[in-house]
DNA sequence: CCTACCGATCGGTAGG
DNA sequence: CCTACCGATCGGTAGG
């Protein structure tokens, strides 16, 4: 019989069993042996895949991380005003929160159990990225389409705003994410006072 | 001599330091003996003051929940407008996110590791602070002042945009908090697109 | 509040 | 990929 589906390496399997795991109970209260059974394998097997829990870990914060960093140059490539780039780069976060979840849960939420050096490279990694954002924010301060006396305040309120997504939305598929994101998006551009 | 600091049960400073850590590391990572070592006493002795390591966690959230509830309870009970109301209860999450943050990390990110009842008994309590808010937000939609589609977006966008002060403030004391509060405030209310 | 200690479970290894 | 197993450490108890 023909295989219909793209065959996904063991290593890989791991990795996604991992994610789901670990946003649902956190990556310290997760066992080998939890993610063994999800993937079918006893705990030693798991080990000709991967060198240690840890390894899991970092792989899937820095994968992420290199996606976000990857978008950020095509975006920034692009001669978009500041005020378009910004919305560019929030959508990006609402894609990616909503969507691959269970990897952003862990990415944002247990990144502190890295040790070092991942720790020090992630941090470096996520730093660099949200100095490029600032600069982003700062040049629409600069030319007078961003509204905002602090620009990190602003970035971090913004980033922080769209992580909700990521322990909501998989549980609730049926919402459209189409209009998720231009919910947010015009919550961010104009506020809900009406002026 | 006088004592001149109101005195502390140890029960007291169990759960505060439990919460630094808790924030800190996670529940799941903290031990009894680190959680010993900070209070200055042996690991087995924690269990004169305490039933068991989640008594810990369920007390630490509940308390919060209770205080917003108690909060709501007070804002609701004004004749403010629903927009001012809004403000309100921002502005105390702000303060609650900025000032008690141990607590209010430990709250937010972990409550999960409750086990029955206390988790459902938990969850009870946020939903109906949930259910209360999205009342107040529904009435602003009504009356013309706020302008959302989906109350329910908008309120999880809000809640959500608050909490980076959580992991950000305790270590950045040197930013004025009033200051913080209106930059918040004004950039959901009014968004960071000038128009 | 301490010393002494427990059963359970953890991440990981040896060897095939 | 499995069986068998390990040293370490966990939350918690007994007894004083």
């Amino acid at each position: 019989m023909g295989q219909s589906k793209p065959k996904k390496s063991k290593k890989q399997i791991i990795l996604e069993e991992a994610a789901t795991l670990f946003r649902e109970k956190g990556y310290a209260a997760t066992t080998m042996r939890d993610l063994a059974a999800k993937v079918g394998v006893e705990a030693a097997s798991l080990y000709n895949h991967i060198k240690c829990k840890e390894e899991i870990l970092s792989q899937i914060c820095s994968s992420l991380a290199d996606t976000y960093t990857s978008k950020m140059v095509l975006i920034n490539a692009t001669d978009a005003t500041p005020i378009d780039k910004i919305k560019e780069l929030l959508l990006l976060h609402v894609e990616i929160n909503a969507m691959s979840s269970p990897l952003a849960s862990v990415m944002n939420d247990e990144w502190r159990h890295l040790t070092e050096p991942e720790r020090s490279d992630f941090l470096l990694k996520r730093r660099s990225y949200e100095n490029q954002f600032l600069n982003i924010i700062e040049q629409g301060i600069a030319d007078g389409s961003v509204q905002a006396t602090d620009a990190k305040i602003a970035l971090y309120t913004m980033l922080s705003s769209i992580r909700w997504l990521q322990h909501w939305y998989h549980a609730n598929r049926d919402m459209d994410v189409e209009a998720v994101k231009s919910t947010i998006i015009g919550l961010l551009m104009n506020g809900i006072q009406k002026s």
